[in-house]
DNA sequence: TGCATCCAACTTGCATACAAGCCGTGCACT
DNA sequence: AGTGCACGGCTTGTATGCAAGTTGGATGCA
C-alpha cells in the first residue's frame, strides 16, 4: 500500500480500505447481525453521512449487497433489507446439507492424503472451538463456520464453495435472531465436530458424511425449537 | 436476473430501462456469449461511450457482475473478464448434477400434484424445443435452460434456484466456446427431455432423477470431446 | 366527514469534475 | 548497451450537482 500520509484527522475511518469497501463492510455487518432488521428501508444518504463519505461508494455497496440477495433496491424509493422469509431457514438448512455432505464424500476422491490433511485442518479448528468454549463461547460461531467451510473446500469445487459462503451469510443473519450462546449446546457441537474429524482421519468419508448430516439436522432442529 | 435472450447487433438504446440496466445487459450478454473473452480488461469509459451513458451506471453494472463472479475489479487497473478456469466445466457440471438431481427428488415431496404440474410445464418447454429444432436449433439453448430450471424450481428451494441461475450463466459462457449447434445432438437431448418429463408425469421421481443424471453426464461428455 | 389535490421533503439516477494511482515510453546519464 | 527516472496517458475512486420520481400529509372543497 501507499505510505498513507498521516492525516491524523479522521482516524475513525480507517483509510487504506476504499470508501466503497468501508460502506460494504459497515452495512453487511449490520445486515448479518440483525441491527438492520428485515423490512427496513435504508437510504444511501443516511449511511453516507454516518460514514462521512459520499453517496457514490455507498451506492456501490448497495448494488453488491443486492447481488448477494441481502438487499433489494427499489427505484427511487430506497434499499429494502430483505425480510427473512418463513421458509428461509429450511432452505438454508437444506442447501447446506446438500453441499456439505456432497463435499464430504467428494473430499475422499482427492487422493493423496486429502482426507488426512482435511482432518488436520479440522483439528485446528476444533482447538479454536475449545478455546472459545473456555472463554464463554464468544468466538464459536466464527470458528464453526471455518470448520464447515474447510469440509466444503476439501470438496474441491470452487463454485460450490463460493455458493456455500453466501449460504453461511444467510445462516448468520437468521441465527442472529435465533441463537442463544448456550455453552452446553456448544459443547455438544464441538463433540460432534470431533467425531466428524475422526471419521475423516480414519478415511471413512461415508461415516463422516453421515455424522455431518446428523450434526446439521440437530443444530437445525435446535434452532427451530422455541426458547 | 438472466439477460434477455437474443439481442440484435446494434440495438437502438431503448430509454425506458435505466442506464444501469442497459449497461448490465450489454456487458453480461457479451460475457456470456464470449464476445468479451476471458482475460480481457474492460474499461468503464469504453463501455460508457459505446452506450452513450456516463461511467456511473457502467460502474454499477461492473460491481454487480463482479458479485456474480463474471468480472474481477482490479483497483485503478480495470475490470478483468474472469478467465474460464480449466476445472470450471467440471465444477459447473458437478454442481448442476447435485442441484438438479436433488430438486428432481425433492419435487415429489411437494405433494398435491406437484409432479403433474411440473410435467405439464416440461411438456411446454419440450414443445418449444421441437420448434427450435425445426428452425435449425437456434433457440434451443434458452429453452433447454428453461426446461432444467423448471425442475430446479419445482424443488421448492429459492436459494438453490437462485444459485442454479448463476450456474447456468457460467455454463452458457463455457458452452459459447464449445458447443456447435448440431441438430442431431439437439434431437437426442429433446428425446431425453421427453423421457424425463414422462418419468415425472408417471410420478417416478427416482427414475426422473436417474435419467436426468444420465442426460447431464452425456451432455457433459459431449462437450469435453474435441471437435 | 370524506375526498381529491397540491406541495414539500424526501428518495434515487445520472452526469460530470477532479484527484490519484498505475504503466509504458523515451530520454538522459552512466 | 544498460540503468534509472520522469512524464504523459491511461485507468479507477470519489464527491457533487441537478433532474426526476415517490410519498405522505396539509389543505381546500363538497
Amino acid at each position: 500500500m501507499s505510505p498513507a500520509p498521516p492525516t491524523g484527522e479522521h482516524e475513525l475511518l480507517p483509510r487504506g480500505r476504499s470508501a466503497a469497501q468501508l460502506a460494504y463492510d459497515y452495512v453487511k455487518a449490520r445486515l448479518l447481525d440483525g441491527r438492520f432488521a428485515g423490512g427496513t428501508l435504508l437510504s444511501e444518504n443516511e449511511i453516507a453521512q454516518r460514514l462521512d463519505v459520499s453517496r457514490t461508494p455507498v451506492r456501490q455497496a448497495f448494488v453488491q449487497l443486492e447481488a448477494e440477495g441481502l438487499l433489494e433496491l427499489y427505484p427511487r424509493r430506497g434499499a429494502l433489507v430483505v425480510p427473512i422469509s418463513p421458509s428461509e431457514a429450511e432452505d438454508v438448512f437444506e442447501a447446506r446439507m446438500l453441499i456439505e455432505q456432497h463435499a464430504a464424500r467428494r473430499a475422499a476422491t482427492g487422493g493423496g492424503g486429502a482426507l488426512a490433511s482435511l482432518a488436520a485442518a479440522l483439528r485446528d479448528h476444533i482447538a479454536d472451538q475449545e478455546d472459545a468454549l473456555a472463554e464463554g463461547g464468544a468466538g464459536f460461531a466464527w470458528s464453526d463456520r471455518a470448520f464447515h467451510r474447510a469440509i466444503v473446500e476439501a470438496g474441491g469445487n470452487r463454485l460450490l464453495t463460493r455458493q456455500y459462503d453466501g449460504l453461511r451469510d444467510r445462516h448468520q443473519r437468521i441465527a442472529a435472531v435465533t441463537i442463544a450462546r448456550d455453552p452446553s449446546r456448544i459443547e455438544r457441537f464441538v463433540a460432534e465436530h470431533r467425531e466428524i474429524a475422526a471419521a475423516f482421519k480414519a478415511g471413512d468419508e461415508e461415516l463422516a458424511a453421515s455424522l455431518l448430516g446428523a450434526h446439521l439436522q440437530g443444530a437445525h432442529e435446535l434452532s427451530r425449537r422455541p426458547r
